[in-house]
DNA sequence: CCTCCTATGTAGCGCTCGCTACGTAGCAGG
DNA sequence: CCTGCTACGTAGCGAGCGCTACATAGGAGG
């Protein structure tokens, strides 16, 4: 491996931490170089353009909050306790950060087009596939739908908590709990 | 009515178009402008900088969607029923920049200070009593966090819509409208 | 008629943005 | 020893940003 590749592999931890402390708006490549300890000049030289080095940022945080649900949420639960325990560990400090970037990511997906839209896109497909992974279901065929749920509920609930409504957000989680999710057969 | 006033009105008018045409990544001066028919000289001239010209012509927009939401869902409706309905109504494209632009402006309120954050949180409130007024529940101590549900539930949905992943959205608003959801007491 | 105030244009300031042109120190290989 | 490539610094470009200084035409009011 070459010095400029252990270089990049440095910058990119350090501007994953920017990131998720400042979030999409303040990553311009001056602040960015200056969270690695190294200049713009340097990360166009790691990176192609501004379009490559925030792909590449972007996978070092999801690849690391893959990690942190893993942790935060082993194992097969039903809809509710997932749930209430996702929500939970969303509102952690050491969470909060990764949703609020989430947010801004899809506020720039529903506009732009690369690369925010198709990186938006892949983790949402990821998050989807991690929820169905560790559903317990009643009926199979519920599994994606209530992963698609648990998802999107989630996402609401933290845009919620985004706004300065965390506690309208914490209510709507406990009513979310309590409701029976498989639909019944009459 | 002098006609600075009649100036900044119809601008406020055509500026909200603009918004929700363009979000607000789009929403510099000199495009406003030129979208309002003036200069960018004009606009500080009919508001005192940007924050209030934001401020003014989000309120415009909200009182839009707030007459909008009015026919698109009038009465009393269960949860299952409204959320539905609502959902409905945000995919189509007469409500669906409305969502966007309430995406990108959670997106803001997590990081800035005003006025983003402040607006956000007011349009959250008027959604929130606007979705427990038309709710019917069964329990009447159900309203206020079902009414919460509702509306993170729905924006859990635009957001899974926004990063291009519509038809998961779809399957959650299904098998949300599915559940049972006052808690049945056993 | 003269004066003042409102509405508006023109020009530009200082700043940040992504990106590039150009130069060069230092080391590896022929 | 010379050549050439990698790694980096310096400087700056053109564009956009919010905002302001300055000038002025034209009408309303004394």
């Amino acid at each position: 491996m070459s010095v400029r590749d252990n270089r990049r592999e440095a910058a990119l931890e350090r501007m994953a931490d920017h990131l998720l402390l400042q979030g999409l708006s303040g990553a311009s490549l001056r602040p960015l170089a200056a969270a690695a300890g190294t200049s713009d000049r340097m990360l166009l030289y790691y990176f192609k353009d501004k379009d490559e080095l925030l792909t590449a940022t972007l996978g070092r945080v999801t690849a690391r909050l893959a990690g942190l649900l893993d942790d935060a949420a082993p194992g097969q639960k039903p809809f509710a306790t997932l749930l209430v325990e996702l929500w939970a560990a969303f509102r952690s400090p050491a969470l909060q950060p990764y949703m609020r970037l989430w947010i801004e990511l899809a506020a720039r997906a529903a506009r732009d087009e690369m690369p925010h839209r198709a990186i938006a896109g892949e983790i949402a497909d990821g998050f989807h596939a991690w929820a169905a992974d560790r559903l317990q279901v009643e009926r199979e065929a519920d599994r994606l739908p209530l992963a698609a749920l648990l998802l999107a509920t989630v996402d609401g609930l933290a845009l919620l908590d985004a706004v300065g409504r965390g506690g309208m957000a914490d209510s709507a989680a406990s009513a979310a709990a309590a409701a029976r999710l498989p639909r019944p057969q009459r």
